[in-house]
DNA sequence: GATGAATGAGCCTTCATTCAT
DNA sequence: GATGAATGAAGGCTCATTCAT
């Protein structure tokens, strides 16, 4: 039983998740509701407001992050280079996008960043990012005015989610961006 | 009063664009009364649904558009590098991330992307812009594979509104995928 | 100049009417005005308040009612059933179903007809009338229990407007209703 | 739970149907769902939209109408004068009237009544009628000229909401008109 | 523990009425 | 005197959240 309870957690949270993405932060709970295959009190049972749904997709994409820099760890000495452009590939094929237009609700009023509770859930994924572009920097893999922020911060809007017209009229636009976005991120001379 | 009307009318589009570009194209329609002074039935007299009100916006950033465009003209052959930077520099500044939000309310069920008012009423800066970017492609200032839709749609996604606490955490980002951009966009043989 | 504001006057009042009557009682003014050629102001400078104009349009039609009983008093004596005829005919062609529409607005809160303007309006009417139902009872050519208001609000019920997709699917009702009406209001003892 | 809100969805209809024969077609939602003892929100969980609702007032209007064809099959034969009295009676109770303004909101750009999702609603409970006005002819009850929509049209103009003021001036008018179409109806040759 | 139903607050839109030219 | 524009109040509908089974 418990384990039941925790499959469903996980597959709201990926489904939620998959329509932030999607649609943006707007969705209505009812859809993500739907779309997990539980009752709307079901959703309310685990998430007992909107921000904690909110919440949780952050996490769990703050562990995808960890997770990532953690696979890169290995490459860094031996190719520093494929390393970063590894991470990200993995970052962009990550949905942060979802992120960014999660947090909108909270949004409102929020004037200090550091009071945001997805601050705090998101500190340890800067930090291991941090440290990591840190060691790439030291190697000359990266330009050294990257902050993790600024990373994660490029990605997600890079790879926010697109009104469907705009996307079909020009699908190639997020992978340029990305590719520009790499090339720039290794720094000087081009 | 009719020289106060369209002052009025004028001024509305404006603020519409501004909160359209802060806050995402889903700002209540009385928020854009209020920040243009005017009493929400005013709006409506103006821009009889919301659709009027977007489409008005649009409108307005396409005649910059093309506005950018003519401007870049004069430079285009005695220096097309500076010409290209200029006009990128111009479209950055434009706020085109309204215009991408401002579609996602008619795009509920649209499919295709030629059907919808907008895309028309956008054209002719498509026009203008594809003429320039051949120009510029034939003096070599920029890659090949870029189409004006393109240029718009990657502009629109780097300056679309951001979530203030993300904007805050990171507010480089925005200028550093422009210059990423920019460089990526002249062709570099990467 | 006078002639033409009461001309106005006169085509507003008019226009009233036919809408009331077409579409029921709660057309928006703007709609009279179009109809009337003038602008929205002008009808409010006429009639101040929608009250007004609804006093104003029920005077009309109490005016016709009148005019009609004054026509009927000719053939009073020579041929009292035609008479009667005659007058029904008369107020069955005259739109009173307008007439109990327009009251609607100020019904809200009213519980003493005695005390509606409308009612003072109406009392020469209803005068009249009863005076010549008087005639016509003492000939024997209409029923006992009839009544000025009986008739008037009887003719009223069958010619009020109807939807549009009723009365296309049984448009020979109001005249059977007035055929039906007509009949039973001799007093055919059954 | 289940039956709870079934009675609730019953409930919420019967008020419609009263305040829509009392009222006339244009009541506020708000004001049904304040009778009804409801939240607005739950009416539109019920009926997602005026229309549903409508088409739901129509449906209970049909039923009842099927049901009192039935009941005078048993008397048709014995006494088809009384049969024809009785459902004529009938109907005249059932508020017919509010099936005739409910019509009016869809009937904006309504042509063809057959398309109409509320005739085919209605169109059991008018074969129904037929086939009895079939038999009611056959006995020599009533009028050749005598269709099942005429019936219904002729009844629901009857008793169509009346603004309070005039019914209170004078009451006795639907009785009057109902007895005069009953007698109308029977097809005396006058 | 899971569910569907209920609710109020909020946004979109219309209309009677007033104002400035 | 006539006009178009401006306004607030009210009704239609949706959605985050709570409740009863």
């Amino acid at each position: 039983m418990r384990a039941d309870a925790a499959q469903r957690r996980e597959a709201i949270i990926t489904h939620a998740r998959h329509l932030f993405a999607e649609r943006g932060g707007d969705v209505a709970l009812d859809a993500v509701a739907a779309a997990s295959g539980v009752g709307i009190a079901t959703l309310y049972r685990n998430f007992p407001s909107r921000g904690d749904l909110v919440h949780a997709v952050v996490q769990d994409i703050v562990d995808q992050i960890i997770h990532a820099v953690d696979q890169t760890q290995s490459t860094l000495n031996t190719d520093p280079a494929a390393a970063w452009k590894d991470l990200l590939s993995s970052l962009t094929a990550m949905e942060l996008g979802a992120l960014t237009d999660g947090l909108a609700l909270q949004a409102g009023a929020v004037q200090d960043l550091e009071a945001t509770p997805l601050a705090q859930v998101q500190q340890p994924a800067v930090d291991a990012l941090n440290d990591l572009l840190a060691e790439l920097k030291r190697r000359g893999a990266v330009r050294e005015a990257l902050s993790a922020l600024d990373v994660i911060v490029a990605v997600a809007t890079i790879t926010r989610p697109q009104v469907s017209p705009i996307r079909g009229a020009a699908p190639g636009v997020p992978d340029q961006l990305a590719e520009a976005y790499f090339l720039w991120s290794r720094g000087q001379q081009a």
